[in-house]
DNA sequence: AACCCGGCCAACCGCGAGCAG
DNA sequence: TCTGCTCGCGGTTGGCCGGGT
């Protein structure tokens, strides 16, 4: 059974507001106020309104100091910004914006801002693509033609000061939340690791927009607290925290990050908070599908490690992982790896000065967690101090 | 001039949360 | 604790308008 009607449908007026109608109601409201109820207002003053016709129709256009249309391009960046740490919280993010309602800034992020987003992004990829056909030339040019084979497979480090064309040309404000900061392999792990996950938020945002990765449909591990192994399947990465299989803890973090107010800075999304938490527990609860090191946590799913290279400014990719100081190629040059490097692998990774690289998909072959294929690792390679749990 | 199509936006709808009785 | 009511929110709809054919 359906919930009773708010109004008589047969006798409240429905369409567009008249010039008379508006006069009345923001006549009486100035004077008199709501009177905390929008039910009964229609019938003190006259109109064949449903109460919640006049309450949108005060908030969304009659009410003091409302701006139409003209967004700017700061309001942009706001938009943008939010939406990606927050999504369609509409009323959040007219919270942020003196003058606007929730009802026009829906409207123009979906008739205009989602659009322009998708657009370069669609655009950026394409032209990215063309790029990578001519690189993985250039990588077989080099493995042909060059006697030292070292040089073939250790790629040049990328610039410092090097930007990705991948990102969109967002606002300033958004592309600081967003777009990927170029830098060599740093200590500071928790910068390192807020880097990534600004690409991963970018990421889920192209994908709310309807954009697809090519590896959209793939698994993700979580380890939860109890150190169990989980593998989610999903097409999306998903906000909802449950998705993401989090423990109790941070799933109450997450729930309250999430209906708290937001600072006017919005300096601390849900998100973000999550990400600060993991932050702080990640070598003992997290390791995700992709990649672990010795030292850090990157929240990534199979094959996003390329882009992330991309993004980062790397001349060339491998399906595997990056660091800052060199990369790696995958599972189908293992061998060649360690031929040339002459360190020896175990089921698929291996190590660098910095880190330890673990390729899941072979650590599964095996029979061996990730844990322990980089436990394994960091004892052969004489690691002061073993990072994993259970270590 | 007529028609079609897509963009835009005001307004509607249904649902969940919160509150009072 | 339950019920009924209002409020607020986010998704969707439908009409208007301008540009293209």
């Amino acid at each position: 059974m359906g919930r009773a009607p708010c109004c008589d449908k047969a006798n409240v007026k429905k369409g567009p507001w008249s010039p008379e109608e508006d006069a009345k109601l923001k006549a009486y409201i100035e004077q008199h106020g709501t009177g905390g109820n929008w039910i009964a207002l229609p019938q003190k003053i006259g109109l064949k309104r449903c109460g919640k016709s006049c309450r949108l129709r005060w908030l969304n256009y009659l009410r003091p100091n409302i701006k139409h249309g003209g967004f700017s391009e700061e309001e942009d960046k706001i938009i943008c910004s939010l939406y990606i740490s927050i999504g369609s919280r509409w009323s959040i993010i007219a919270a942020q914006l003196p003058g606007r309602t929730d009802n026009d800034i829906k409207n123009y992020w979906n008739t205009r801002l989602k659009k322009k987003l998708l657009g370069k992004q669609r655009k950026e990829q394409q032209s990215r693509r063309g790029n990578n056909n001519t690189l993985k030339q250039e990588m077989i040019n080099r493995g042909n033609n060059n006697g030292d084979s070292n040089s073939s497979l250790i790629f040049p480090h990328h610039s410092s000061n090097q930007i990705s064309s991948y990102w969109p040309e967002l606002p300033a404000m958004a592309a600081a939340a967003v777009a990927p900061i170029a830098i060599p392999y740093s200590d500071d792990h928790e910068e390192q690791r807020n880097i990534i996950d600004s690409q991963a938020s970018m990421r889920r945002l192209l994908i709310k927009l309807g954009g697809r990765f090519s590896d959209d449909d793939h698994q993700h591990h979580v380890v939860n607290d109890d150190g169990m192994s989980t593998i989610i399947h999903h097409q999306t990465f998903p906000n909802d925290p449950s998705i993401l299989s989090l423990s109790p803890s941070q799933q109450q973090l997450y729930e309250q990050t999430a209906t708290a107010h937001l600072p006017s800075s919005s300096s601390s999304s849900p998100m973000e908070a999550l990400n600060n938490n993991m932050g702080t527990t990640h070598d003992h609860q997290f390791v995700n599908s992709q990649y672990i090191d010795g030292a850090n946590l990157h929240m990534l799913r199979a094959g996003q490690g390329i882009d992330i290279q991309q993004e980062m400014g790397y001349s060339s990719s491998n399906p595997q992982r990056v660091d800052g100081m060199e990369f790696l190629y995958g599972e189908e040059m293992v061998n060649s790896i360690r031929a040339l490097s002459s360190c020896e692998t175990i089921n698929g990774s291996w190590a660098t000065d910095h880190s330890i690289q673990v390729c899941p998909t072979v650590a599964s072959e095996y029979g061996v967690s990730i844990q322990q294929a980089g436990i394994h690792q960091q004892q052969e390679y004489g690691f002061s101090e073993l990072r994993y749990p259970g270590a």
